[in-house]
DNA sequence: CGAGAGTCCTGAAGGC
DNA sequence: TGCCTTCAGGACTCTC
Protein backbone atom coordinates (compact mmCIF):
# COMPACT_ATOMS: atom_id res chain seq x y z
CA UNK A 1 0.00 0.00 0.00
CA UNK A 2 2.84 2.21 -1.17
CA UNK A 3 0.50 5.67 -1.45
CA UNK A 4 2.62 8.55 -3.09
CA UNK A 5 1.94 12.12 -3.50
CA UNK A 6 1.01 13.28 -6.61
CA UNK A 7 0.59 17.04 -7.31
CA UNK A 8 -1.27 18.20 -10.83
CA UNK A 9 0.68 20.87 -12.86
CA UNK A 10 -1.11 21.74 -16.06
CA UNK A 11 -2.79 24.25 -15.98
CA UNK A 12 -6.48 24.92 -15.68
CA UNK A 13 -9.20 27.59 -14.89
CA UNK A 14 -10.07 26.94 -11.29
CA UNK A 15 -7.11 27.07 -9.81
CA UNK A 16 -8.05 27.30 -5.91
CA UNK A 17 -8.25 25.15 -3.28
CA UNK A 18 -11.64 23.98 -2.55
CA UNK A 19 -13.75 20.72 -1.62
CA UNK A 20 -17.45 21.61 -2.96
CA UNK A 21 -20.21 18.90 -3.26
CA UNK A 22 -18.62 16.73 -5.64
CA UNK A 23 -15.07 16.92 -4.12
CA UNK A 24 -16.55 15.98 -0.83
CA UNK A 25 -18.54 12.95 -2.48
CA UNK A 26 -15.57 11.86 -4.03
CA UNK A 27 -13.66 12.14 -0.77
CA UNK A 28 -16.63 9.55 0.71
CA UNK A 29 -15.90 7.33 -2.24
CA UNK A 30 -12.26 6.83 -2.00
CA UNK A 31 -12.05 6.72 1.41
CA UNK A 32 -15.15 4.24 2.38
CA UNK A 33 -13.03 0.89 0.56
CA UNK A 34 -10.36 2.02 3.29
CA UNK A 35 -12.71 2.07 6.49
CA UNK A 36 -15.54 0.11 5.90
CA UNK A 37 -15.58 -2.40 8.51
CA UNK A 38 -12.31 -1.66 10.58
CA UNK A 39 -11.49 -0.55 13.82
CA UNK A 40 -9.78 2.39 14.81
CA UNK A 41 -6.44 1.55 16.62
CA UNK A 42 -5.25 4.62 17.12
CA UNK A 43 -6.05 8.57 17.15
CA UNK A 44 -3.84 11.38 16.96
CA UNK A 45 -4.33 14.73 17.07
CA UNK A 46 -2.30 17.11 17.20
CA UNK A 47 -3.79 19.91 16.57
CA UNK A 48 -7.25 20.93 18.23
CA UNK A 49 -7.90 24.29 16.63
CA UNK A 50 -10.53 23.93 13.78
CA UNK A 51 -13.62 25.73 13.06
CA UNK A 52 -14.81 24.50 16.20
CA UNK A 53 -12.18 23.05 19.05
CA UNK A 54 -11.70 18.96 18.63
CA UNK A 55 -14.03 17.59 21.48
CA UNK A 56 -11.50 16.52 24.20
CA UNK A 57 -12.86 13.11 24.10
CA UNK A 58 -12.95 12.44 20.43
CA UNK A 59 -10.34 10.44 20.29
CA UNK A 60 -11.66 8.29 23.23
CA UNK A 61 -14.72 8.09 21.30
CA UNK A 62 -13.08 6.79 18.76
CA UNK A 63 -10.93 4.42 19.92
CA UNK A 64 -11.53 1.06 19.66
CA UNK A 65 -14.98 1.90 17.60
CA UNK A 66 -15.38 -0.23 14.09
CA UNK A 67 -16.12 2.52 11.25
CA UNK A 68 -19.67 0.93 9.70
CA UNK A 69 -19.89 3.17 7.07
CA UNK A 70 -19.58 6.62 5.64
CA UNK A 71 -22.23 8.84 4.54
CA UNK A 72 -22.91 12.36 3.40
CA UNK A 73 -25.23 15.36 4.02
CA UNK A 74 -24.11 18.44 1.80
CA UNK A 75 -20.53 18.65 2.37
CA UNK A 76 -20.73 17.02 5.90
CA UNK A 77 -19.24 13.55 6.30
CA UNK A 78 -20.84 11.04 8.81
CA UNK A 79 -18.68 8.58 10.25
CA UNK A 80 -20.73 5.57 11.88
CA UNK A 81 -18.83 4.32 14.17
CA UNK A 82 -19.93 1.28 16.28
CA UNK A 83 -18.95 0.64 20.38
CA UNK A 84 -21.35 -1.10 21.93
CA UNK A 85 -23.16 1.49 23.82
CA UNK A 86 -21.05 4.17 23.32
CA UNK A 87 -21.48 4.37 19.53
CA UNK A 88 -21.74 7.87 17.39
CA UNK A 89 -20.27 9.41 14.68
CA UNK A 90 -17.80 11.18 13.45
CA UNK A 91 -18.77 14.61 11.79
CA UNK A 92 -16.24 16.08 9.60
CA UNK A 93 -16.45 19.21 7.14
CA UNK A 94 -13.14 19.98 4.79
CA UNK A 95 -13.39 23.32 4.71
CA UNK A 96 -11.99 24.93 2.48
CA UNK A 97 -8.42 23.51 2.48
CA UNK A 98 -8.90 20.22 4.01
CA UNK A 99 -8.27 17.00 2.85
CA UNK A 100 -8.70 13.52 4.16
CA UNK A 101 -6.70 10.84 2.34
CA UNK A 102 -5.43 6.99 3.14
CA UNK A 103 -2.27 6.69 3.89
CA UNK A 104 0.57 3.74 4.35
CA UNK A 105 1.03 3.80 8.24
CA UNK A 106 4.68 4.35 7.80
CA UNK A 107 3.71 8.22 6.39
CA UNK A 108 5.56 10.78 8.80
CA UNK A 109 3.37 14.04 9.77
CA UNK A 110 4.17 17.27 7.91
CA UNK A 111 2.86 20.83 8.81
CA UNK A 112 -1.31 20.77 8.95
CA UNK A 113 -1.32 17.55 9.17
CA UNK A 114 -3.99 17.83 11.77
CA UNK A 115 -5.39 14.55 12.78
CA UNK A 116 -4.56 11.10 12.27
CA UNK A 117 -6.97 8.02 12.43
CA UNK A 118 -5.28 4.81 12.51
CA UNK A 119 -7.17 1.36 11.59
CA UNK A 120 -5.94 -1.58 12.57
CA UNK A 121 -3.85 -3.03 10.06
CA UNK A 122 -3.81 0.03 7.94
CA UNK A 123 -4.50 2.18 6.41
CA UNK A 124 -3.92 5.55 8.34
CA UNK A 125 -6.74 8.39 7.55
CA UNK A 126 -4.68 11.93 8.14
CA UNK A 127 -7.08 14.82 8.04
CA UNK A 128 -4.60 18.00 6.52
CA UNK A 129 -6.30 21.68 6.82
CA UNK A 130 -4.04 24.49 6.29
CA UNK A 131 -6.52 26.69 6.76
CA UNK A 132 -8.12 25.17 9.53
CA UNK A 133 -12.03 26.14 8.47
CA UNK A 134 -12.78 22.71 8.68
CA UNK A 135 -14.08 20.93 11.42
CA UNK A 136 -13.94 17.34 13.40
CA UNK A 137 -17.00 16.83 15.68
CA UNK A 138 -18.21 14.09 17.44
CA UNK A 139 -22.56 13.16 17.64
CA UNK A 140 -22.89 10.76 20.56
CA UNK A 141 -25.96 8.08 19.87
CA UNK A 142 -27.30 6.00 17.15
CA UNK A 143 -29.40 9.15 15.86
CA UNK A 144 -26.91 11.87 13.72
CA UNK A 145 -28.60 14.70 15.26
CA UNK A 146 -26.87 17.60 15.42
CA UNK A 147 -27.28 21.85 15.12
CA UNK A 148 -25.18 21.40 12.26
CA UNK A 149 -27.39 18.98 9.86
CA UNK A 150 -30.51 19.73 11.49
CA UNK A 151 -31.61 22.78 9.51
CA UNK A 152 -30.00 21.74 6.35
CA UNK A 153 -31.92 21.81 3.38
CA UNK A 154 -32.28 19.31 0.46
CA UNK A 155 -29.49 17.28 -1.39
CA UNK A 156 -28.99 19.20 -4.82
CA UNK A 157 -29.40 15.64 -6.74
CA UNK A 158 -32.22 14.35 -4.78
CA UNK A 159 -35.95 14.83 -5.82
CA UNK A 160 -36.47 17.05 -2.61
CA UNK A 161 -34.44 19.42 -4.88
CA UNK A 162 -37.37 21.17 -7.23
CA UNK A 163 -38.40 24.42 -8.83
CA UNK A 164 -41.07 24.64 -6.69
CA UNK A 165 -39.04 24.05 -3.71
CA UNK A 166 -36.70 27.21 -4.81
CA UNK A 167 -39.76 29.21 -5.33
CA UNK A 168 -41.75 28.40 -2.49
CA UNK A 169 -38.79 29.70 0.00
CA UNK A 170 -37.59 32.52 -2.02
CA UNK A 171 -41.49 34.42 -1.72
CA UNK A 172 -41.07 38.15 0.06
CA UNK A 173 -37.07 37.41 -0.34
CA UNK A 174 -35.16 40.45 -1.13
CA UNK A 175 -31.54 38.50 -1.12
CA UNK A 176 -30.07 38.05 -4.32
CA UNK A 177 -30.67 34.48 -6.09
CA UNK A 178 -26.51 33.81 -5.89
CA UNK A 179 -27.18 34.36 -1.38
CA UNK A 180 -29.81 32.12 -1.27
CA UNK A 181 -28.75 28.85 -3.90
CA UNK A 182 -25.57 29.22 -1.57
CA UNK A 183 -27.82 29.51 1.75
CA UNK A 184 -27.28 25.84 2.98
CA UNK A 185 -30.95 26.44 4.65
CA UNK A 186 -32.41 25.90 1.02
CA UNK A 187 -29.99 23.34 -0.77
CA UNK A 188 -26.81 22.16 0.57
CA UNK A 189 -23.60 21.78 -1.51
CA UNK A 190 -23.64 25.06 -3.78
CA UNK A 191 -20.18 26.47 -3.35
CA UNK A 192 -19.77 29.99 -4.87
CA UNK A 193 -17.59 28.08 -7.95
CA UNK A 194 -21.21 26.28 -8.91
CA UNK A 195 -23.51 29.13 -7.78
CA UNK A 196 -21.80 31.09 -10.67
CA UNK A 197 -21.42 28.32 -13.35
CA UNK A 198 -25.62 27.20 -12.36
CA UNK A 199 -26.52 31.17 -12.76
CA UNK A 200 -25.07 31.62 -15.76
CA UNK A 201 -26.46 28.49 -17.45
CA UNK A 202 -29.82 29.20 -16.26
CA UNK A 203 -28.92 33.09 -17.83
CA UNK A 204 -30.12 34.41 -14.57
CA UNK A 205 -28.42 37.27 -13.24
CA UNK A 206 -26.86 36.57 -9.89
CA UNK A 207 -27.82 40.25 -8.32
CA UNK A 208 -31.76 39.26 -9.06
CA UNK A 209 -34.23 39.29 -6.47
CA UNK A 210 -34.52 35.42 -5.10
CA UNK A 211 -38.10 36.51 -4.61
CA UNK A 212 -38.80 37.94 -8.05
CA UNK A 213 -38.01 35.00 -10.08
CA UNK A 214 -40.84 32.83 -11.52
CA UNK A 215 -41.33 29.59 -11.04
CA UNK A 216 -39.95 28.33 -14.46
CA UNK A 217 -36.64 30.48 -14.43
CA UNK A 218 -36.59 28.19 -11.66
CA UNK A 219 -36.96 25.06 -13.35
CA UNK A 220 -34.37 25.94 -15.35
CA UNK A 221 -31.82 26.47 -12.32
CA UNK A 222 -32.41 23.69 -11.14
CA UNK A 223 -31.61 21.59 -14.03
CA UNK A 224 -28.49 23.71 -14.23
CA UNK A 225 -27.31 22.96 -10.49
CA UNK A 226 -28.26 19.22 -11.10
CA UNK A 227 -26.45 18.97 -14.89
CA UNK A 228 -23.27 21.48 -13.16
CA UNK A 229 -22.81 19.14 -10.21
CA UNK A 230 -23.49 16.00 -11.79
CA UNK A 231 -21.08 16.84 -14.25
CA UNK A 232 -18.19 17.21 -11.64
CA UNK A 233 -19.24 14.27 -9.41
CA UNK A 234 -18.60 12.13 -12.76
CA UNK A 235 -15.40 13.64 -13.57
CA UNK A 236 -14.60 12.92 -9.62
CA UNK A 237 -14.93 16.48 -8.59
CA UNK A 238 -13.53 19.82 -10.29
CA UNK A 239 -12.91 22.86 -8.78
CA UNK A 240 -8.85 21.84 -7.73
CA UNK A 241 -5.96 22.12 -9.13
CA UNK A 242 -3.69 20.20 -6.55
CA UNK A 243 -6.02 18.31 -4.74
CA UNK A 244 -4.76 14.66 -3.92
CA UNK A 245 -7.15 12.56 -3.74
CA UNK A 246 -8.30 9.82 -0.61
CA UNK A 247 -5.80 7.16 -2.34
CA UNK A 248 -2.70 9.65 -2.56
CA UNK A 249 -3.38 9.85 -6.42
CA UNK A 250 -3.85 12.96 -8.74
CA UNK A 251 -7.30 13.82 -8.20
CA UNK A 252 -9.98 16.54 -9.28
CA UNK A 253 -10.66 17.39 -13.26
CA UNK A 254 -10.91 20.96 -13.83
CA UNK A 255 -14.13 22.79 -14.74
CA UNK A 256 -13.89 24.63 -18.05
CA UNK A 257 -15.68 27.49 -16.48
CA UNK A 258 -17.50 29.65 -18.17
CA UNK A 259 -17.65 32.20 -16.03
CA UNK A 260 -15.75 31.58 -12.87
CA UNK A 261 -12.69 33.02 -12.26
CA UNK A 262 -12.37 34.55 -15.94
CA UNK A 263 -13.48 38.05 -15.35
CA UNK A 264 -12.37 39.72 -18.36
CA UNK A 265 -12.25 37.22 -21.00
CA UNK A 266 -14.89 36.73 -23.63
CA UNK A 267 -17.74 35.01 -22.97
CA UNK A 268 -17.97 31.61 -24.61
CA UNK A 269 -20.87 32.00 -26.07
CA UNK A 270 -21.64 35.83 -26.92
CA UNK A 271 -17.82 36.94 -25.77
CA UNK A 272 -18.68 39.71 -23.84
CA UNK A 273 -16.32 40.46 -21.10
CA UNK A 274 -17.21 38.68 -18.28
CA UNK A 275 -17.64 40.52 -15.06
CA UNK A 276 -17.08 40.15 -11.30
CA UNK A 277 -19.23 42.07 -8.81
CA UNK A 278 -18.79 41.15 -5.02
CA UNK A 279 -22.22 39.70 -3.19
CA UNK A 280 -21.86 39.25 0.62
CA UNK A 281 -18.56 39.27 0.87
CA UNK A 282 -17.96 36.74 -2.04
CA UNK A 283 -16.90 37.08 -5.39
CA UNK A 284 -19.62 36.26 -8.44
CA UNK A 285 -18.58 36.16 -11.68
CA UNK A 286 -21.33 36.34 -14.89
CA UNK A 287 -21.96 37.37 -18.45
CA UNK A 288 -23.92 41.09 -18.44
CA UNK A 289 -25.01 39.57 -21.71
CA UNK A 290 -26.39 36.55 -21.21
CA UNK A 291 -27.42 36.91 -17.87
CA UNK A 292 -30.55 38.32 -17.06
C1' DC B 1 -37.70 36.50 10.77
C1' DG B 2 -34.40 38.46 7.31
C1' DA B 3 -30.37 41.09 5.85
C1' DG B 4 -25.82 42.33 6.21
C1' DA B 5 -21.40 42.28 8.37
C1' DG B 6 -17.89 39.85 11.04
C1' DT B 7 -15.12 35.86 12.04
C1' DC B 8 -11.80 32.05 11.86
C1' DC B 9 -6.86 30.96 8.94
C1' DT B 10 -2.88 30.57 5.71
C1' DG B 11 -0.84 30.88 1.24
C1' DA B 12 -0.67 33.18 -3.02
C1' DA B 13 -0.26 37.29 -5.41
C1' DG B 14 0.56 42.10 -6.04
C1' DG B 15 2.87 46.57 -4.89
C1' DC B 16 6.87 49.23 -3.88
C1' DT C 1 15.12 40.24 -3.22
C1' DG C 2 12.01 40.93 0.42
C1' DC C 3 8.73 42.84 3.18
C1' DC C 4 4.04 44.40 3.63
C1' DT C 5 -0.74 44.41 2.27
C1' DT C 6 -4.63 42.40 0.26
C1' DC C 7 -7.45 38.82 -1.04
C1' DA C 8 -9.65 34.36 -1.25
C1' DG C 9 -13.19 31.41 0.69
C1' DG C 10 -17.37 27.89 3.84
C1' DA C 11 -20.46 28.74 6.73
C1' DC C 12 -21.46 29.79 11.24
C1' DT C 13 -22.48 33.79 14.43
C1' DC C 14 -23.57 38.20 15.74
C1' DT C 15 -26.02 42.67 15.33
C1' DC C 16 -29.63 45.48 13.91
Amino acid sequence: MAHHVTICTHSCSVGLFMPELPEVETTRLGLLPHVQGKRVAEVTVREHRLRWPVPPDLTKNLFGSTIETISRRGKYLLWTCEKGRSSGFLLSHLGMSGTLRALAVSESAARHDHIDIRLDGGPLIRYTDPRRFGAMLWIAGRQPHHPLLDMLGPEPLSEQFTATHLYTMSRGRSVSIKEFVMNGRIVVGVGNIYAAESLYRAGIHPARAAGKISLARYQRLVDAIRDTLGAALRAGGSSLRDYVKTDGELGYFQIDAFVYGREGLACRVCATPIRSIVQGQRTTFFCPACQH
